[in-house]
DNA sequence: AATATAAATGAATGTTCGTTCATTTATTAT
DNA sequence: ATAATAAATGAACGAACATTCATTTATATT
């Protein structure tokens, strides 16, 4: 029998999301993606059921991305101040490495798609965070303080200065340049405000 | 003449926001519009130049009703600690308020279309909050900070807050209830990242 | 009552959409 | 070589798309 020529399943998924980031979801279509990809539309649907099912799977794919590269070097039973580190290093660079492959997945969590992508590998996530936190907690390491404003707190501020770099965002005169030294700022006043 | 019927006109906006809030800016059509609104789609194209032109205008509408929240009581030369607890309530209130138009320019936000829609806007928005910050480490009531620092840390947290209520996130058994209570609490963690 | 004018319409345009299918192609196992 | 099999295809389907247009409707002015 004929196999699958990988590398063109490969140029599908990259052109995918390639075209979503350009012109948006709305902007996407079946057809348009297999003209890019230089393939027979008929072709997509033996790799994928439906126009759902490919975005479907291509998110899943790469939030796990997303959440393998989060938590590398990363235990829940981390000290808290090395944890936290490690955690902004890690979204630091999947962030910047990933400036297309994260938007992608920005598009879809802001889309009606967001609980079928998401759902199941945020849960997962989300648990070994809290561990994370309720041990800090009880070190007395931090505060007391609820999940939801620990997880606000945390990292929302480096979520917003990556934002301002990769969306080339201006809040001065030129646009701004996203650096190791300002993140580690941020970084303390975020630590500031946690501290026991 | 005959003269615009407005209330068909606002009818249109709201059934607009809301079928794109709901199956996103990929399940947004014009004759899916005109039918959900009782109205021909040929109407459309007296109010509106294009599908485009309708996002647009529709978003910069949006915006601009944001940003007049966002500003309502508040003045750049506020002390450091009462503007930015107007400014919270302030957010916090449209957000609250407004959950479904909030998603609506969230969606664009995430879209190609953001340029078109916020640029202008924001740019007006942020040079007052420039001067705001400016003032505030003249005073020595904060610590000396970029401006993208300091959006990062000052506002995001809230947002973040917003969002797990809105989206009915659990990070614990059950979905996070927004509160007064816990949106100055983590006021005052932000406050204490800071302060001088 | 008649006229003028812009709003509003339903039907139609050509285009693009998602998806299917009969057929061909490439590769492994015989 | 041949048979078997899944990959890959191009052409085609009806449905839905954005947009247009000739016509009708409602209202303000004469």
């Amino acid at each position: 029998m004929r196999y699958r020529d990988e590398h063109k399943e490969l140029l599908v998924k990259e052109r995918a999301i390639e075209m979503i980031v350009r012109e948006g979801l709305d902007g996407f279509s079946m057809q348009k993606l297999a003209k890019e990809a230089g393939v027979s539309p008929a072709t997509l649907y033996i790799y994928y059921k439906d126009k759902e099912d490919l975005l479907i799977q291509l998110g899943y794919e790469e939030a796990t991305r997303l959440t393998t590269t989060i938590l590398k070097n990363f235990d829940p039973n981390m000290k808290f101040e090395e944890g936290m580190r490690v955690q902004w290093r890690n979204r630091a660079d999947y962030w910047l490495e990933n400036p297309v492959r994260a938007s992608f997945l920005e598009q879809l969590r802001h889309s009606p798609l967001r609980t079928r992508v998401f759902e199941a590998l945020d849960t997962e996530f989300v648990a070994s965070m809290g561990r994370f936190l309720h041990n800090a907690i009880d070190n007395k390491e931090i505060k007391p303080l609820t999940k939801e404003a620990f997880w606000s707190v945390a990292y929302a501020p480096l979520y917003n200065l990556i934002r301002f770099h990769t969306e080339g965002i201006s809040l001065a005169g030129e646009p701004f340049q996203f650096s190791e030294e300002i993140m580690w700022q941020t970084f303390a006043l975020v630590m500031k405000a946690l501290k026991a």
